[in-house]
This record gives structure tokens, C-alpha cells and sequence, in this order.
RNA sequence: GGCCCAGUGGCUCAGUUGGUUAGAGCGCCGCCCUGUCACGGCGGAGGUCACGGGUUCGAGUCCCGUCUGGGUCGCCA
């Protein structure tokens, strides 16, 4: 039966129990991970957040009452112990950190009784998923999740800390606010005093820091919850937290400056990793030529390299109608896979093909000297040559080849050189590599929606000598925009914005605003501007990335305490739900049934 | 919305070309054990093989559909 505290005291938590405590009476709470009942004596490891300690009754010293209920212990009971600290009698285990002491019991309160739970409450359990988010608060108890969410707070509080040194302010902008047109789907919150009338859910803060700036308040931060209405992701969650920050009177040599800074002190005092200054910066164009991706994974090589020149008129007509067409034909060379096996190379050109080429080319470079190839029979033999020459091919080198748009070529070499890099184990796990990817294209064009798109957001500026671009060749056009990636995956982003009307005007047409709609949707912006806004510009880290990367963790769920699954529903609460027809009424909501909700 | 993977005691899995009563380890329950820490010993309980159809003399196994979870493409300014 539980039992109250009786107006006990814990001292420490388990593992803060230390040697220097040595026959001093002590009082600890927690849950029973393990009872070993040897006859006579009783070990029970307890467990809470900072570790585990054992605590010992021993039947020839303490009251038969607390033995026999000591007896009766199993996982998961709350219990309160007091006893004396002592060296172990018997065996240290060097797999504790208080694997040198224990806990001699004298009194013990069964604070609450548990059921056996569902999956063992341990480090390393390869118990599905599924089962672990319906008992979340059991799985929380386990030492990854304690140690990643442990990191998460450490690392809110640094940057915090940290920012504040900066002179930067924290400020909350709101979670009921107005649906914005372009980016992702909003989440809608309708309003009862207004039927018919919805808020949606932030998707970032970025108008409102941005208005903060105009108010003067020249460095902000938050770490704000954002949400999304898209599907979800190994790496994507409808509601996620970013790190956000505005600075006014500043360029992006600023906002770098000050977030290396960060990101060195992060990784310091959280990792204990050394993060050389500066970070070195490569533009997208670079990005794209040398790796086939905005976010390029940087622990290793496999460049890219351009033939497009080698194959020039070269009769192979794969390779001449891609350069006719304005495109490109590129390569990897895959070191040490000139044996591959044809089945695995016809997987790759599989890889490429759902990517979008119509095929993949490739030369095998035989570790025996031989070459086999499914193009070089359409080659002279000089051209041949050069093409293995520009790829640097030796024997035992497996060289790739996309010929096709510049898109579709970096996207499939991109791709492949990921997936090769983890087959070959080319990839150093413990090293953090970060890199900015700087002048990205201001504007995209979209086939779906027959207009360009703001690749960042309408409110980036573009790079200054390319504004006589934006009327003859938008998708020319760079900003000043720049991300900060690490091993392969973009952890932050931000952009210097447009603080001059006349050019946020401009990129509203180019996006196809009418003057009209863009006062609709930004009128509260674009007004702020009328009174003096400051030159300023920003960044936003997504944090469940950033901790997941940096607890080396899996899934982006098990850095957030209580994740949605795929289907952006709670397994815990089973949210979202269906709600009382009285709370629809009222806000005038009727629903339309669907098929599915038929069946 | 498309494609791929998975679903068998509480957990993790095995289960042969379709063939007796569906197995194992861990966990759980009982008894024993005074230095265990992956404790040990003896004994025991526990299964609608995700669900619904179908094929068959016979289905955990084959076929169709559904559900649930995961990965991915689309989507994510």
C-alpha cells in the first residue's frame, strides 16, 4: 500500500551520493529499478533522474518490518529510503558511478506501488516504437531520452545565457495570429467572437521580429515553438522549436560572427568539441558543383566532377542532348567499387531513375585492369580516356555519370553520394563538420504554380549587384541569404532582410502580388515601414535538429517529450480528437463527413 | 495521395514445401538462497498468430481487403 512522505526530506537524488558522505545519514527517493533478493539480504538499485544507487537491508540489522517490506519491492515502486552511506562490502561495480558505495536501508516508505510495466524501464531496448509513445512517461525514464532532453535544456540555457551577454532581449510574439499566404500549410484556430474568422499558428516569428526591429529593439531572441501543417518526417514534426534571432543595424557578417560564437561555446560546454573559427562558407553554387546538395555532408569527399566539356560532341547522344538542352553531365567516382557486382549498380541506376533521370551511366574500372561500361562504345578511345582522366579513375574506381538538367543531375549524384559514402563507411561519426552555404538563389521557379517562389522568403534581400537581374532574369538573381549546415543536415537559416520599399515592392511582383494583396496579407509590415525601419537581419536554428544531432540521437522524436507520430496524431492523449457539437455551434463550425469517417 | 518495410504470450524474436497440442530468451508468479549488480537454483502461469474475408480436407504460413506503426517521394517560403 502507498504511503505518505511522513515529512521526509531527500538529501540528494541517487547518483549525486558521493564517497565524501561516508557514514552520514542520508534520505533518497526514487523508482526501484532492479530487487535481488539473496535470502537474507535484499540489493534494490534505485533509480531517478541522476543515476542509480544501491541500497541494502540486510535481515540481521534492520527491523523485520522494513525487511519483509523490502521483500515485496518490484520495478517501478516509489519508495523513499534513509540510511547510512557506506563503502561496499563486497564487489565494486565499476558500471555505476556510485558503483563504490551504498546505502545502508534503516526505514523504508513505499511511496507508490507499480504495475509490471510494459517494456523493460533500461538503456538499449529495441522495443517498437509504437508501444513506447503509448507509455511515454515509462519511456522518459530510460537514459537516452533523460540524457537528450537533459541536453536540450543545457543547451536552451547556454544560448540564453549567452545571447543575453550579447545584448540580446528575449520577447514573445504571438501563437494566435494571422494565416499568411506562401510557405507551408497553416494551422487554423477558428474564432468564436468571429465566426467564420480563424487564426492560424505561427509557422516562425519572422514578421514579428521584424516589427520588433522596426520598434527598436535591435537584438531579439526566442525560442519559440513553430508549427507546420505538413506531413512529418524522421526529421520533421508539425510543432518543433526554433532558436530565433533579429539584429538591427547589421549585415550577414554580423549575424555570423555572433552565432559562430555561439555555436563554439554550445559545442564546448555541452559536447566538450572544439569548433575551429571560422566556420569555413561555400556559396550554393559551390555547393551544388562540388556535392549535389544545398546541405552537403562535407566529412568526405566523392566530389562532383563537371565533363560536361570532355563529352562535348562526343556522340554518345545521352551525354550531347542533355549539353544541347542547357544541362550538364557530371560524375562521381566511387573509390574502391570498381567490382561492384552488376545487380548492385543496376539498384543504383534504380535510385537515379525515381529521382528523375532517365538513367545513370557508369564505367567500371576493374580492379584486374579491365573496364566494363554501358557508354563507352559510342566514345572514340581519346575521349574515353580524358573522361576517366577528368575523374581521376584508377583501377577498382566505379565512375557514375547524370546527364540531364543541372537540377536532376546534382539531385542524383547528390543522392548517390550519400548513399555510397554509408555503404563504403566513408563517414566519420564523432566529427562535427559545419559549413555556411551563402548566396542562395533569391527566387525558384515553380512549374506547379507557373510563377517564381520565394526560395528563403519574400522578404530576403537580394544581393545588390544583382538587382538589374530581377527584370531580365529573376531566377538569376542571389540573396543575401545563408544557411549554417552541419554533417549533411541544415540546422539553422536566416537571411539580411528587405528594409527599402521600393524593392520589397518589386519582390512582391516578381512573386505575382498585386499591390493589392500584398497590403492584404503584409499591410501591418509594410506600414510598420513607413516610419523608419533599421537595415537588419537574422537567423532561426530548428533545436529538436540541433539536439537530435547533437545527442546523436535517431528520430527527432526521441529529443522531444512527447512527439506526434506520422499521422501528426498523440498516441498518448490520442490527439487530435473529435470534439462536443455544443464547442462546434459555438463557433459556428459545422463538419462535412468525409468517406473515410463513413466507414 | 504514391511506393517500401513491419505486426506471433508483457518485451524481443524463431516458426521448414500449408500438416499433431505454436516454441525460445527475457519479464511475470511461487518456493529456496547473507554480497548480488545481465545474481543464481527449482517449479509454474501466460497466445483470438493485428483485424475481416477467401482458397484448401487443413492456414501463423498462400490470396484479397482493412487497421496500426515506421521509412521515403510529393509537400515542408
Amino acid at each position: 500500500m502507498a504511503e505518505s512522505m511522513k515529512g521526509l526530506k531527500r538529501t540528494a537524488r541517487c547518483a549525486e551520493i558521493s564517497k565524501e558522505m561516508l557514514e552520514k545519514e542520508v534520505t533518497v527517493m526514487g523508482w526501484v529499478q532492479k530487487n535481488r533478493i539473496k535470502g537474507g539480504i535484499i540489493f534494490v538499485d534505485l533509480r531517478d533522474r541522476s543515476g542509480i544507487i544501491q541500497i541494502i537491508f540486510d535481515e540481521s540489522t534492520v527491523d523485520k518490518a522494513v525487511f519483509d517490506k523490502a521483500y515485496k519491492l518490484r520495478s517501478e515502486f516509489v519508495i523513499a529510503v534513509t540510511g547510512k552511506v557506506n563503502l561496499r562490502a563486497g564487489a565494486v561495480n565499476p558500471n555505476l558511478k556510485t558503483g563504490e558505495i551504498e546505502i545502508n536501508a534503516e526505514s523504508l516508505v513505499v511511496l507508490s506501488e507499480s504495475e509490471t510495466p510494459p517494456f523493460p524501464v533500461e538503456a538499449g531496448i529495441k522495443t517498437d516504437e509504437q508501444i513506447r509513445l503509448k507509455y511515454r512517461t515509462l519511456d522518459l525514464r530510460r537514459p537516452e531520452l533523460q540524457n537528450a532532453l537533459k541536453m536540450r535544456s543545457k543547451i536552451s540555457n547556454i544560448t540564453r545565457q549567452f545571447l543575453e551577454e550579447e545584448g540580446f532581449l528575449e520577447i514573445e510574439t504571438p501563437i494566435l495570429t494571422k494565416s499568411t499566404p506562401e510557405g507551408a500549410r497553416d494551422y487554423l484556430v477558428p474564432s468564436r467572437v468571429h465566426n467564420g474568422s480563424f487564426y492560424a499558428l505561427p509557422q516562425s516569428p519572422q514578421l514579428f521580429k521584424q516589427l520588433l526591429m522596426c520598434a527598436g529593439y535591435d537584438r531579439y531572441f526566442q525560442i519559440a515553438r513553430c508549427f507546420r501543417d505538413e506531413d512529418l518526417r524522421a526529421d520533421r514534426q508539425p510543432e518543433f522549436t526554433q532558436i530565433d534571432m533579429e539584429l538591427s543595424f547589421v549585415d550577414e557578417e554580423d549575424v555570423i560572427d555572433v552565432n559562430e560564437r555561439l555555436l563554439k561555446k554550445l559545442f564546448k560546454e555541452v559536447l566538450d568539441v572544439d569548433v575551429t573559427l571560422p566556420i569555413q562558407r561555400i556559396t550554393w553554387q559551390e555547393a551544388m558543383d562540388r556535392f549535389g546538395s544545398d546541405k552537403p555532408d562535407m566529412r568526405f569527399g566523392m566530389e562532383l566532377k563537371d565533363v560536361s566539356k570532355v563529352v562535348e560532341g562526343c556522340g554518345f547522344g545521352v551525354f550531347t542532348g542533355a549539353l544541347e538542352n542547357g544541362g550538364s553531365v557530371r560524375a562521381i567516382n566511387v573509390k574502391g567499387a570498381g567490382d561492384m557486382p552488376r545487380k548492385k549498380i543496376d539498384a543504383l541506376v534504380e535510385t537515379a531513375k525515381e529521382i528523375g533521370a532517365k538513367g545513370l551511366a557508369y564505367i567500371q574500372l576493374k580492379s584486374d585492369g579491365t573496364m566494363k561500361s554501358s557508354f563507352t562504345k559510342f566514345l572514340s578511345e581519346e575521349t574515353t580516356s580524358e573522361l576517366i582522366k577528368a575523374c581521376e579513375g584508377e583501377a577498382n574506381d566505379l565512375l557514375l555519370f547524370a546527364a540531364d538538367k543541372n537540377k536532376i543531375v546534382w539531385d542524383v549524384l547528390g543522392t548517390l553520394r550519400l548513399q555510397l559514402a554509408h555503404e563504403f563507411n566513408l563517414i566519420n561519426e564523432d566529427e562535427f563538420k559545419f559549413a555556411w552555404i551563402t548566396e542562395f538563389p533569391l527566387l525558384e521557379w515553380s512549374d506547379t504554380e507557373n510563377r517564381y517562389l520565394a526560395m528563403h522568403h519574400p522578404f530576403t534581400m537580394p544581393m545588390e549587384e544583382d538587382l538589374p537581374l530581377l527584370d531580365t532574369d529573376p531566377g538569376a538573381v542571389r540573396a543575401r541569404a545563408y544557411d549554417i549546415v552541419l554533417n549533411g543536415n541544415e540546422i539553422g537559416g536566416g537571411s539580411v532582410r528587405i528594409h527599402q520599399n521600393d524593392i520589397q515592392e518589386r519582390m512582391f511582383k516578381e512573386l505575382g502580388f498585386t499591390e493589392e494583396r500584398a497590403w492584404e496579407n503584409f499591410g501591418f509590415l509594410l506600414n510598420s515601414f513607413k516610419y523608419g525601419v533599421p537595415p537588419h537581419a537574422g537567423l532561426a536554428y530548428g533545436l529538436d535538429r540541433l539536439v537530435m544531432l547533437m545527442s546523436k540521437s535517431e528520430s527527432i522524436r526521441d529529443v522531444i517529450a512527447f512527439p506526434k507520430v506520422k499521422d501528426a496524431s498523440c498516441m498518448l492523449t490520442g490527439a487530435p480528437d473529435l470534439v462536443e457539437e455544443g464547442q462546434l455551434e459555438e463557433l459556428g463550425i459545422s463538419c462535412i463527413e468525409t468517406e473515410s469517417e463513413e466507414n
